[in-house]
DNA sequence: CATGAATGAGCCTTCATTCAT
DNA sequence: TATGAATGAAGGCTCATTCAT
């Protein structure tokens, strides 16, 4: 009931969860030694352990939530949408929305899975497998009906997301283009890679 | 001059920084130690420091070393040649090849900044901007005379980096598409995103 | 007097000790973790803490329980017999019945005298010196009548208690001598050493 | 060649395996930090790290160089002796000698088995077994050609080690019988425990 | 009675680096 | 040139214990 200090986060579990995405993300996994998470957590080194068995762990925890969320709201913004260039446009909307405004978790999932066990890694790398199958999808059957005109779906595929991953590495909200704005224009040069048809605007 | 044993490398300074490159991009720099450099290297962890001064310098000058030869292949490459299209798609190629070709060395160009000091950073900093003020200008000149139509320059050139980076990551020697024709096909690809005429081939 | 669970101790204070003697004897007292004994006790390591002052002072109440009992039990049965070859008898019986029928509780008090502090170690000290005078003094007693010859004797007591505690260590109850044949055969043992008559049986 | 300081040890390698010794005796293997050793060696906690993989397999180094150590003794104490009781009382003598002499090597070995991974442990286990087999083996060929009469021989074996184990308990080097009588007196013990013939002196 | 949260101290081990040889 | 020996600092993690609830 009563909250004790007026700290960033809430629960200590959060504050944990958030320092470990920002320390992940700013110095990387190894970079960023148990000491630093508890005094970015304001806890104990000791402490920490109540939040997380093992500090990989912890980072295989926040990837896996990370990219399932991205999977859940990729599921949701395709829900009845057939047109592949539609569908491709909402993808790219959403992955760069999402690295945009949230850079470091993301920039966590995209840069440390070298860092994560060999178990770990098998579940983090089956829930991306499932997400980029969603853009291998959208791009073949784009393909398939007309749409999209590229000779080089794979390689344009992987240049589609790697560029949009960039977005976390550079975006500042207090540049000149919002995020929203950022994510159209990324989504218009999606189309002008695959040889799409120019989006209405 | 005397070449003492026959090891992989040359001389030992070599076998020392081949060794730091394939680590420090397999595993990165925090996750690399002195004692895997040294086994990598054929040496003991003591007589590496015969070749470094520090392991962060090492890195250092691994990376300046790259940058530099970049930036001068990029000068070599685009001596003479006017048209920005042209020079653009030059830039594109000769990043993309070296991306592809050396995918150690450039992963930990682009990956490893972080682990510079401040001081080092400034140095390599120094000379990244200079090489991507080289792709800033090819994209303004288009634009000034008309060659590249997007609306956005800044974020089309970061998100042109980002994708040509890309390929260090996921570009193999034994897929279908070899490293030339992936560069020709991301100059296509850099085109379509800048608003630009199609190549002829 | 309520029994709250259906657990395999009776009360959780049992639970503790029985855990406690278990683990001391398995793996030692500074083998065993708090969390090993909560673990076993079905409880958490901080409601241990309702049942013991300190681990260590665990360890030093179950060794004086131990002592005490054996020594109560070594006063019972020779309570009214004189003859020194019969007390002995009794002792050599009593003791490698105890240490065959309860050998992780025995093991404890045999082994992990060092793990006590001093003040602890004291106590436990007084108790067991009480005990191995019982022995000494069988032993005087019949080298004084002539029952006994040897020429050692705290050698030759140190010699039997040390046999005699070993039982513990190896034996089982699924083993081809039952510990009562056991004790007798040590008792045997025991006159050989000690130069006394053969036991009638 | 230069002996810098006047220390105990001779070298540091030799210093750790003596400190090690001492202090496994002394407070346990498990009692023991890897400080406390460090210290004894007169050597940082990290240089330890020279003269030993892990704290554990420097136990398990120790315990098989001890055992082994012990083996050899005995079968060249066994060399060409054929007479049952002989080769007893050479055992018994070997035993107690040794661990009246070298009491902390002997305590480790005879009691931080449990200490060992199980890898380690068998290694030790298997010299430890050879060794009793030579007990056992004296035991039954006495018994085959009726030097010994025991009923029940294996239990007798079993009690005459521990018997002599214990030795390294208790013995003290200042006290009224040296170790050589000492040991002489335990193979008159074992002679009387076996029912052989008394031994001649 | 019971425990989740918390911690200072300590665990074993590895770090990058130095230096005498 | 090469390295074995050495180390202070730090690594991730567990320890026994306390206390508010």
């Amino acid at each position: 009931m009563a909250v004790t200090k007026a700290t960033s986060g809430r629960t200590s579990r959060e504050r944990v969860h958030r320092a470990a995405v920002k320390l992940f993300a700013t110095k990387g996994f190894h970079g960023t030694g148990i000491r630093d998470l508890a005094e970015a957590a304001q806890l104990s080194s000791a402490s920490l352990y109540h939040y997380m068995p093992t500090k990989e762990q912890l980072l295989a925890e926040i990837m896996r939530d990370s990219l399932q969320s991205l999977l859940d709201a990729a599921h949701a913004t395709l829900d009845g949408v057939d047109d592949p260039a539609e569908r491709l446009d909402r993808l790219v909307v959403l992955h760069v929305t999402r690295h945009a405004r949230e850079p470091q978790r993301t920039r966590v999932v995209d840069n440390e899975v070298d860092a994560l066990s060999a178990a770990s890694r098998r579940g983090v790398v089956g829930i991306r497998d499932a997400y980029e199958k969603l853009w291998a999808d959208a791009i073949d059957d784009g393909l398939r009906n007309g749409t999209f005109t590229t000779g080089e779906p794979t390689a344009t595929r992987l240049a589609l997301l790697d560029m949009c991953n960039g977005v976390a590495r550079w975006f500042s909200p207090r540049g000149p283009l919002p995020a929203a704005a950022l994510a159209e224009h990324y989504a218009d040069l999606a189309r002008g890679m695959l040889g799409g048809p120019p989006r209405q605007r």
